[in-house]
RNA sequence: GGAGGCGUGGCAGAGCGGCCGAAUGCACCUGUCUUGAAAACAGGAGUCCUUCACGGGACCGGGGGUUCAAAUCCCUCCGCCUCCGCCA
């Protein structure tokens, strides 16, 4: 949720952030005007309910006729109360519903517009010139013996597929990296529960506009979760947190969801787009002023994962209208795919400043000791996709393919050979 | 799956339908005392909404009901705990 506060004071910000979306700015007015229409009905209500409290008092000491007489007038009293909470409660809905469908401020600096209206941050690395036709990661795969798509989709349908031996092993050595780095930055490595309940997924923004991409488990009202940024979101839920300290940092590893509805068609081939796949990230809670420079961290931590598997990739600025909904900005790492000839998402840093504490209450102390809402980020640190990366700019015209030097360690060997 | 119990402030734990935002203890903060600390004593201290402010209102798991009036009575949902069974 936006701040009602903000947008009292400032509500053109807030229009140029949907129009930076390309979202509606009447929605803007519309929630300005509900928030009036709430205040007014508050102030109406807490009014009558003052005066039926002082003559519930008169009642309880009256005798006799006096007695009688103001419980006729409290009768009186109390029907107008119900009809003042009814019509705040109204208020109060109508403005919920509006103010939840109001996507976080997009930040200034953010570039406008949809999908591919960002904007190249950086690039590092060059991409590799092979002397012999490089193979796609799906067929590397399978000839290491690392990965096996036909029975992933017999056992569980499309987008499904099994590591097997070595990709298995490759996958762990990954996360573990990953683990390890988050560690040894001052992370608390967490595996969290991969089914939350629906105020969890709500409060973190996903059941808005990605709504479809959520699986839910009707029978038990849980939801399973598409990154562990939702467990980690809903662990400080309610709570007022010290953040005098500076900023916590969790670092989540788990199995992630998605639906994948209307991708029909897009990446098939391979793991680039599945239904499960597993993740390490990184989730902060801080003061909003801190936001920013921590958001900058994140982005950093992620570069040092990139730079430990040595595949060129590039920073980009994600526009406006591809954020989400909880984002006021965000980052995205995108490592070069040698067979696709083009840069494919491995990491996203967002910056959720405080759109997803406000809905999830997660607080803290400011120096005058009030509470107000907490900032919070998020970032990737390695995902099963990273394999397609590895895999695909390490190969070797033998089908062979070399493990990055900080990866050894965790897998053992430093050749991965066809079977 | 079956049986039972419980949900009150940071924690523990009281609470005849009106005088209960709520006793008491612990923890906490501020003073006094002390060279300093401890102890003792005095005081303070919840969250949210609303108001420029004074103030007003809401909150005793959630929702609904009875009543002039509900932490207290009724219904319902949710959560937690214990025991038995089953599974791993």
């Amino acid at each position: 949720m936006i701040d009602l506060r903000t947008l009292r004071e400032d509500p053109e910000a807030v229009r140029a952030s949907q129009r930076a979306r390309g979202e509606d700015e009447a929605l803007v007015d519309a929630l300005l005007s509900a928030d009036e229409r709430r205040r007014s009905a508050v102030a109406a209500a807490d009014t009558l309910r003052a005066e039926q409290k002082q003559l519930g008092k008169q009642v309880g000491l009256a005798r006799g006729e006096e007695r009688d007489a103001l419980l006729t007038k409290g009768k009186q009293l109390a029907a107008d109360v119900r009809a003042a909470e009814a019509a705040q409660s109204a208020a109060e809905d109508e403005l919920a519903k509006l103010h939840v469908a109001v996507p976080n401020v997009v930040h200034p600096d953010a570039p406008a517009g949809g999908e591919d209206d960002y904007v190249v941050l950086k690039e590092v690395g060059t991409p590799p010139e092979f002397d012999f036709e490089p193979v796609d990661h799906l067929d590397l795969g399978v000839r290491l013996g690392a990965l096996d798509i036909e029975r992933g989709a017999k056992v569980s349908g499309s987008r499904f597929y099994f590591l097997t031996g070595v990709g298995a092993q490759l996958q762990l050595a990954l996360l573990n990296l990953a683990a390890a780095q988050a560690t040894a930055n001052g992370f608390t490595l967490m595996i969290p529960p991969v089914l939350v309940r629906p105020e969890i997924m709500a409060g973190t923004g996903f059941l808005g506009a990605h709504a479809s991409e959520v699986y839910r488990l009707a029978d038990d009202d849980l939801y399973l979760v598409g990154t562990s940024e939702v467990p980690l979101a809903g662990y400080h839920s309610d709570e007022i947190l010290d953040l005098s300290a500076g900023p916590r940092r969790y670092a989540g590893w788990s199995s992630c969801f998605r639906r994948e509805a209307g991708s029909y068609g897009k990446d098939t081939r391979g793991i680039i787009r599945v239904h499960q796949f597993d993740k390490v990230e990184m989730f902060v809670y801080c003061r909003p002023e801190d936001a920013e420079a921590e958001h900058a961290r994140l982005l950093a931590w992620e570069e040092e994962m990139l730079a430990k598997i040595e595949v060129p990739y590039r920073v980009i600025d994600v526009a406006g209208g591809d954020l989400g909904m909880s984002a006021a900005r965000k980052f995205d790492c995108e490592a070069w795919v040698p067979t696709q000839a083009r840069y494919r998402e491995l990491t996203s840093a967002s910056n959720c400043t405080t759109f997803q504490a406000r809905r999830l209450s997660v607080r803290y102390r400011d120096e005058n000791g009030r509470p107000q809402a907490a900032a919070t980020l998020n970032g990737t640190l390695a995902t099963t996709r990273w394999i397609v990366a590895l895999l695909e700019n390490h190969q070797q015209a033998d089908g062979s393919v070399l493990v990055p030097e900080a990866l050894r360690p965790f897998l053992g060997v430093e050749v991965l050979r066809p079977v």
